[in-house]
DNA sequence: CCGTACTATGCATCGAGTTGCATCGCTACC
DNA sequence: GGTAGCGATGCAACTCGATGCATAGTACGG
């Protein structure tokens, strides 16, 4: 149930409507949680009812009305709580390694092209990620410690994106295809 | 739904009965697809209703009887209509990345518990995979074709637990903490 | 004035997967 | 004789998330 503590991270970091926080699922928080509106809104209620966050009503002129939530003392609470629990190892589900295992029994040829289109999904990744690095934390060796958290995810994301790529670059030289 | 054609390359590599596989979701094939035995079943009913599986009944002696499965025709049409499909970029989901964005508002000594368990996790799935990697495939640049999409699906996990180390001390190392 | 696009919020349905529980056959150990 | 444990199969309840659909206000271009 961490789509929860996703949300309160984020709310902790700045309070936000339903519609902006879908926004950072699709973007910031979005490179290690995703989440769909629908889902965002329905976990907000529940979170409402259990008073982890609290809405106020915004008028706007030029847009519609929103509800900007804010996180509550006992959401807080509930953050740290989370933040304290181990965490339970991660369950990787790899579509793709199904369909290199089934090469004996499949089409070479579309495995390849699959291999190809998510090589250039981690090359936009990496694209995206290390720009990100450069503007938000240029001097790598003196991040500040409220953003440390945030650095080391970037990091971590750098990393895994480079190690896709490196991965799908094994996989097309072993199935002898060019990139 | 790749759980189902998780089960039918299982199935094409070597027919199973219900138990069987469940172990095998528990280890090899469980390396990048888990599953567990009531999802299995559940799945194997649907499957043969569907005629992509069918079940023989092996009477044993010491032992219950089982249902033993094999992949039908129809079902070897489905894997490779399967294994021509585009594939969908993975979502990933990193509890671990949301307690790193909640340092500021959270328990820094339980995140470097956290991440210290996690390293170990990744030392003892990278020293099974290496092992593995050595036992089965001795000589790594000579792969016979029809192990070559196991051997790859190999590589992928050791890169990727390698990756997780790294990222681990990454984390230690900016924390202030030793191994 | 009409269509398109963006902001903003939500409901309803369905499938996949997790968790808990249950049953049965047989072996091995104390 | 009892019980712990493994092989073997499955049902039931529930949660999470994906998908499709619905609605409403406002802005802007043609």
């Amino acid at each position: 149930m961490a789509l929860e503590h996703a949300i309160l991270v984020s709310l902790a970091e700045r309070s936000a409507s339903g519609y902006d926080l879908a926004r950072r699922f699709d973007a910031s928080i979005g490179n290690f949680w995703k989440a769909s509106h629908q889902q965002i809104y329905k976990v907000l209620g529940r979170m409402e009812a259990q008073q982890l966050v609290e809405a106020s009503l915004v008028e706007q002129d030029g847009r519609p009305d929103k509800k900007v939530y804010a996180i509550t003392a006992d959401g807080r609470l509930e953050l740290a709580r989370f933040s304290a629990t181990p965490t339970p190892p991660e369950v990787l589900r790899s579509e793709l390694a199904v369909k290199l295992r089934a090469l004996p029994f499949g089409d070479r040829d579309a495995v390849v092209a699959s291999v190809r289109a998510r090589r250039v999904q981690h090359e936009e990744k990496l694209a995206y990620y290390s720009e990100s690095s450069q503007r938000f934390y240029p001097d790598a060796e003196h991040v500040p410690q409220d953003q440390l958290g945030s650095w080391l995810v970037l990091r971590g994301g750098i990393l895994a994106e480079e190690t896709g790529l490196a991965w799908c670059d094994e996989i097309l030289q072993a199935l002898g295809a060019e990139r």
